[in-house]
DNA sequence: CTGAAAGCGCTTACAG
DNA sequence: CTGAAAGCGCTTACAG
């Protein structure tokens, strides 16, 4: 807490204040503030008295300070973003739009990396509860992966004006989520119109919501074009041990259980003669394509792969990925309107709280 | 300019003063001041005294308001972070490690998008300028690409406690940048020492420093070996129109242009005999293992490939792309220690102004 | 060694 | 319709 001053080289230019507009507009300090920063509209003051001032504060570029404001009570214009970590490419386009859309309101966001490096601390999550408090931002973003621990019924006490992105644990809360359901349609029907007819669906686990989701759509689709679905066709990687991406920091490499691949591949092409698989993310997808061709399977003439995410390796694998990109540009902007309604008005009606993204099919070369 | 208060819902929760805690130790609130966020060492107060205040304001979880002690000219502890785009993968790592270190030091980030979404809004490099000193920032770290507009020279002239990553052309500027010349003799090294002979080079245009810098470590290194170094194994892209990554909001995908690198490929590989390619970057990196593939070249049995960057794909791409990692995480701790040197102390040496980061080789499959 | 007071730049009751 | 004054939570000369 000891913040040395003597010796600090801030080198903060002079700035025009309220008083100097208010002198150079002869007026008084209140009539100045009342015109260009008030609350009430302009009507306590003559309309020629308001033009001559915003005239003169033009001129002199005035702008208000915001810790002057903030220590009144007045809203900061500032947003907590949480984060698990912002370089994360499953999150790091959300963190840009969140920021764009909060400056399209004359907003600005504080970033807080939750996670931050793995091997460099432990997990930030309550700190930033008490920190965003203490800088008095007017609410918070939380797009924490839910899978890493915090205490998001704290962060909503303490923060109101909380709009989460994914499902969270908190009954009430306000939220944006990709649909998962309309995903798993869209990569269905858009196998079925290339003519595959034997649909392979690979799943994280199918305990999670999201997964349920996928495995709903993945049927609809299927029965909306009169097909049957079929067990066998369905690859839970939770029962294998389960395969998610891994930054190894120290080798600064992702790695991605083929083990785990190679069973869906022998499960699902191999026993069941799949033609075509929906997967459960681009990561699974990336690593299909080069287990298929180690394994002298074609794609997509022989086997079609579809991932979920539009994440940036998708263009780059060899065929570029089919995908359903999840429009985090769109997720961005309906959160930034969920918290202008909280700030402004309060607390949504429980049924406007949920908002679900229609995502988007990406079509490349893997189908 | 008009920020309406009334209808506010900023639930700000009643936080603990320094004046509470001074009444509860029963001391005046300028001892407790300058015990507790005090310049001058604690010299000015009694040993007791200052304990039973720390003890106090721990037990009472005091924090000071930070918006009063900007008001007073204090550091806000506040950096901005400038950015053409937070998400983009050549700079979102940079972004989560700039913030994980500032809060290291108690200090936080806030985010600026210069251009944001390509397709929303112009580019806001100037209007950050005064933004950020409107917040009274402490400094500002500015990573936005070089090839970008913005004013430079009036960012540093507004925030003299300006680091930059990578090359600007502000003369006496604070920068942090990575070495492309060893990169180049790392890549160089590591395919001599594979037992690669004919070593082609790919670069973006040799009119660019790093490009030059390229072309040298790959000459010297050479020559470190004992080999000769012959101009026809040198491509410059910028001669046959140039090759960047390009992404299509629109379509929501990365194009590169394969006519340039099919070029390459005739010129490097089918004229010259080539059995290794050294690039200027990932994307070069993945598209021709994908066109050389197309073309009947196996990776690496026929030619060996190195990117640069360790950008997410390298690690999807068929074969993994054996590539070059730039270490943000450390060039982030550095720009951080010349921000702290910039604020506490002032400008540095002028020999000390450009720091760079030695890269590191990632040895994967294409190699 | 410690306290009373002024002031940072605003907003907002409260008087006129 | 407008101004003088109080106060947000701090820091820092200035007195004692």
């Amino acid at each position: 807490m000891t913040h040395k001053k003597t010796s600090d080289h801030l080198n903060r230019l002079k700035r025009v204040r309220l008083a100097d507009v208010a002198e150079a507009a002869g007026v008084s300090r209140a009539v100045a503030g009342q015109v260009l920063n008030g609350s009430k509209g302009n009507s306590r003051v003559a309309e020629k008295t308001a033009e001559k001032i915003w005239e003169v504060a033009r001129r002199m570029n005035y702008q208000p300070n915001p810790a002057a404001q903030q220590l009144k009570g007045m809203r900061t214009r500032m947003f907590g973003t949480l984060v698990a970590s912002a370089g994360d490419p499953l999150r790091s386009f959300l963190v840009q739009y969140l920021d764009t859309a909060a400056v399209k309101k004359g907003c600005h966001t504080i970033i807080g990396n939750t996670i931050g490096r793995m091997d460099v601390g432990p997990n930030q999550f309550d700190y930033y509860i008490e920190e965003l408090a203490r800088r008095g931002v007017d609410g918070v973003f939380c797009a924490v992966h839910n899978w890493f621990d915090g205490d998001r019924k704290l962060l909503v006490q303490q923060h109101p004006n909380t709009v989460f992105y994914e499902d969270v644990d908190v009954p009430g809360a306000h939220v944006v989520k990709a649909n998962r359901y309309i995903a798993a349609r869209l990569a269905t029907r858009h196998l079925l119109e290339r003519g595959r007819r034997r649909l392979g669906l690979v799943l994280s686990d199918l305990n999670r919501t999201s997964c349920e989701d996928r495995l709903r759509g993945y049927r609809d689709e299927h029965e909306a074009y009169g097909f049957e679905t079929d067990e066998e066709m369905v690859f839970d990687a939770a029962k294998h041990g389960g395969a998610y991406p891994w930054h190894d920091t120290k080798t600064l490499t992702w790695t991605f259980p083929d083990e785990v691949v190679d069973i869906a591949i022998d499960q699902l092409v191999r026993d069941e003669g799949a033609d075509a698989l929906v997967c459960v993310d681009d990561f699974w997808g990336a690593t299909l394509l080069r287990r298929l061709r180690a394994r002298g399977v074609a794609v997509p003439a022989h086997v079609a792969v579809v991932g979920y995410l539009n994440h940036y390796l998708a263009d780059w694998t060899d065929p570029p990925l089919t995908t359903i990109d999840t429009l985090q540009g769109a997720a961005a902007e309906r959160m930034l309107e969920m918290m202008v309604q909280l700030v402004s008005r309060g607390p949504l009606p429980t049924e406007d709280r949920v908002v679900e993204i229609t995502p988007k099919l990406i079509v490349r070369g893997s189908t």
